[in-house]
DNA sequence: AGCACGCCGACT
DNA sequence: GTCGGCGTGCTC
């Protein structure tokens, strides 16, 4: 019998679960030497690539095709990388085909040559020495070639150094007086500078990291101010001192110009950013010269998380808690966890930083799979601020605020004070809450330890539904504990607080904050800058959570407290737990004692006491108590299953097969529970209904077991047909 | 996901 | 008599 032939294994990025095996390029042989490298193959009528994973007889025994060719010399994936991806890929029950092509920039998705790696520099030309004298003084170009005579300067030094130099350096261009060349990207840097000293407790933790062996996962807990970056700066220069590479991950928001300028100044090395200003190419740069060994500091957002580390060190993840590290699209990694599996992977520390640690990191560190450093002194003199809760039931409300609310903006202002006015994230569904005595509706299905399960009032507003089982009844027409008719969904009508501020308090700025009007670049800085340190309000969510300074802020109001606490997301508390502290570094870093006030109409609501009482850290314990009685997260393992369908029917009845299936599939281990299938808290979406059906387990292990028996199952089901679905391991939103 | 093939309405 | 609607089927 003819020995079957040997074929690459193909991973592409299609929507299907399997490799293609394709016959190797003319002229090559199919080893295992070739694993990793791109290739580009015929598929269907078109043409595509992909990555190489194996090489082996062919399963399939007709119509095999052959691989066009492989577009570099060397494999784009090995080692730890190829390991990882391929484990991601298992994890998230997603082709392996998708998760090569989502850990690649854009623009190497394709089949298109590696770009050259050379940083740009410009100098100046014999002509430009001579010239420069005749240029108008104090003119850009005059002061760039000024720059320039002292020696070459980088393009990215310049950014940070020159405002507008791109226009006069092409003005020094047509005159002959400069030019632009490429120089290797590790023959770039300035000299380091020496930071400040470290305090006791950063050396504690630098100490910890400079005789780590291995992987060890390091939590760094320290409020705003007190000093997390310093720690990484130290950390990083010793992975450098060591001749080996550092990642920093750092959330959306908290990659500015000021960072990396920090980073730059600090380091003594080129320092290579990957955020969502880069184009395509750049990117692809940076991804590039990370994959070579010439980037040695990678700094960069969720995405960054799959830079080649052939020489790592350290990777740190800076507000590990925060949530724009889940990908809450298409491969739905969350870059903290991979950031772990590649540092076990890679046998480096893992540095994870935050002022409020998420209740996972905090499980594993409790359970002495991490080590926990904390860091409690703050820079300077900044004193945490006063907090004081606001009882607004019964209040008459005005766009949302208390009149006291209102009496103390005007105070603080007259009083030549900042103040900011803070809503809780919007997108939360709407709780029926009594205005008179806080009562609100609850599932009486899914009673649990954890307060219940809220009823969210369902588009219409006449009905309550259970989020989590989908019990559903009459929205009442009275309160059932105080008989008043004052219920009200929460979460609505917040859009009119700047409205109401503006007019109300005219004489002074109200700046919104959003992203809408911090999008571009420098955005926030801008509007901050323009207000200085006059008195003012700003008005804002989560992103003014964190920032910079602002010395004369001395009130803050958080509104929407209460879609935090009662909302049917069981993430919900955590998270507004963390935003509660946040908030509160904002102001404890005035000159003037700073207050917060805290809106609620549960004043009693042991969360708010349990915060103020203990700080975070009793508000973990009660709650991590709270989502192992209510078998939840870190305590239990999900998995949702989505699908949204033209016909109201068509989502639900997918889900109904998917369930029988995973029934089926978990067969005698009982430990999978099967939540649904329920309308998703926002039931359609682009004209789609959308539903859901949540898995959970005790065990990891029993959930991806479930998983992997039934998936090639829910592929076939001609339900699937006429539904988009998806699968989401570990969601953060339930929704 | 693309991109075919494949049968039924309003247009030159 | 054709152009084009999107149902369903396949991709090594």
């Amino acid at each position: 019998m003819p020995a079957a032939p040997v074929c690459l294994q193909v991973a592409l990025p299609v929507p299907l679960p399997r490799l293609f095996d394709y016959l190797p390029p003319e002229g090559l042989e199919a080893t295992s030497a070739l694993v990793g490298h791109r290739v580009r193959v015929p598929f269907g009528n078109r043409e595509l690539a992909g990555v190489v994973l194996g090489a082996g007889p062919a399963e399939t025994g007709t119509g095999l095709r052959q691989a066009i060719d492989l577009p570099d010399p060397e494999p784009l994936f090995t080692g730890e990388l190829l390991d990882s991806l391929r484990w991601l890929a298992r994890y998230s029950h997603a082709p392996a085909g998708e998760v090569f092509a989502t850990a690649l920039p854009a623009a190497l998705r394709g089949a298109d040559p590696l770009p050259d790696t050379h940083a740009w520099a410009w100098v100046l030309t014999e002509a430009g020495a001579t010239g420069r004298e005749g240029l108008r003084r104090n003119s850009r170009p005059q002061r760039l070639a000024a720059l320039l005579a002292e020696g070459p300067c980088l393009e990215d030094r310049l950014d940070s150094t020159l405002e507008g130099w791109r226009e006069a350096a092409r003005a020094l261009a047509r005159r002959g007086y400069a030019e632009r060349v490429a120089v290797p990207a590790h023959a770039t840097a300035p000299a380091p500078q020496p930071g400040p000293t470290p305090n006791d407790e950063q050396q504690a933790a630098i100490d910890v990291l400079r005789a780590a062996e291995g992987f060890t996962p390091v939590v760094l807990e320290g409020v705003t101010g007190s000093g997390k970056t310093e720690v990484y700066l130290h950390a990083i220069a010793d992975c450098l001192a060591r001749g080996r590479q550092a990642l920093v991950l750092v959330p959306e928001i908290g990659l500015t110009p000021q960072t990396l300028a920090r980073f730059r100044a600090r380091l003594g090395v080129p320092v290579h950013a990957l955020h969502s200003g880069l184009n395509d190419n750049e990117r692809a740069r940076v991804w590039v010269a990370a994959w070579r060994g010439e980037a040695r500091v990678i700094v960069g957002t969720r995405s960054a998380v799959f830079t080649p580390l052939p020489e790592a060190g350290l990777i740190v993840v800076d507000e590990e808690h925060d949530g724009s590290y889940k990908q809450q699209d298409g491969i739905r990694y969350h870059a903290r966890d991979f950031a772990l599996v590649r540092g076990k992977a890679l046998g480096v520390p893992v540095l994870l930083g935050s002022a409020t640690p998420s209740l996972e990191t905090l499980h594993n560190a409790r359970a002495g799979r991490y080590a926990h450093l904390r860091l409690r002194q703050r820079a300077g003199d900044a004193r945490p601020p006063a907090v004081r809760i606001l009882d607004v039931r019964k209040r008459p409300l005005q766009a949302g605020l208390a009149p006291e609310v209102l009496d103390m903006i005007g105070a603080a202002l007259r009083d030549g004070g900042q103040v900011l006015v803070f809503k809780n994230r919007r997108g939360y569904a709407p709780v029926l809450l009594c205005h008179d005595c806080g009562w609100s509706a609850h599932c009486p299905r899914c009673s649990s330890a954890l307060q219940g399960t809220p009823m969210t009032v369902h588009a219409g507003g006449g009905r309550l539904v259970c989020h989590h089982c989908g019990h559903r009844q009459a929205r009442p027409p009275a309160c059932p504990d105080c008989a008043s008719l004052a219920l009200q969904p929460q979460g609505i009508g917040t859009e009119r607080l700047e409205e109401l501020l503006a007019e109300r308090f005219a004489d002074w700025p109200v700046l919104r904050i959003d992203r809408g009007t911090t999008a571009r670049r420098d955005g926030l800085q801008k509007l901050l800058a323009e207000l200085g340190e006059r008195p003012g309000i700003l008005v804002g969510t989560q992103i003014l959570a964190k920032g910079h300074d602002l010395p004369n802020l001395t009130r803050v109001v958080v509104v929407g407290v209460d879609e935090g606490l009662f909302s049917s997301d069981f993430r919900a508390g955590e998270k507004l737990a963390q935003l509660l502290i946040q908030v509160a570094g904002r102001a404890g870093r005035a000159r003037r004692p700073g207050e917060v006030w805290w809106q609620t109409h549960h004043p009693e609501h042991p969360l708010l006491h349990g915060l103020i009482r203990g700080g975070y850290d009793s508000f973990a314990d009660e709650e991590l108590a709270l989502r192992e009685a209510a078998g939840f997260p870190p305590f239990a393992h999900l998995a949702l299953l989505r699908a949204e369908a033209q016909q109201a029917d068509a989502a639900g009845a997918f889900l109904l097969a998917a369930k029988s299936l995973l029934r089926n599939a978990s067969g005698a281990d009982a430990t999978l529970e099967l939540h649904g299938p329920i309308t998703a808290p926002m039931a359609r979406r682009a004209g789609l209904y959308r539903m859901q059906l949540l898995l959970s387990a005790s065990a990891r292990r029993a959930l991806h077991a479930s998983l992997d028996a039934a998936l090639p199952a829910i592929h076939a089901l001609p339900e699937a047909r006429r539904t988009r679905w998806s699968l989401d391991i570990d969601p953060v939103d339930l929704y």
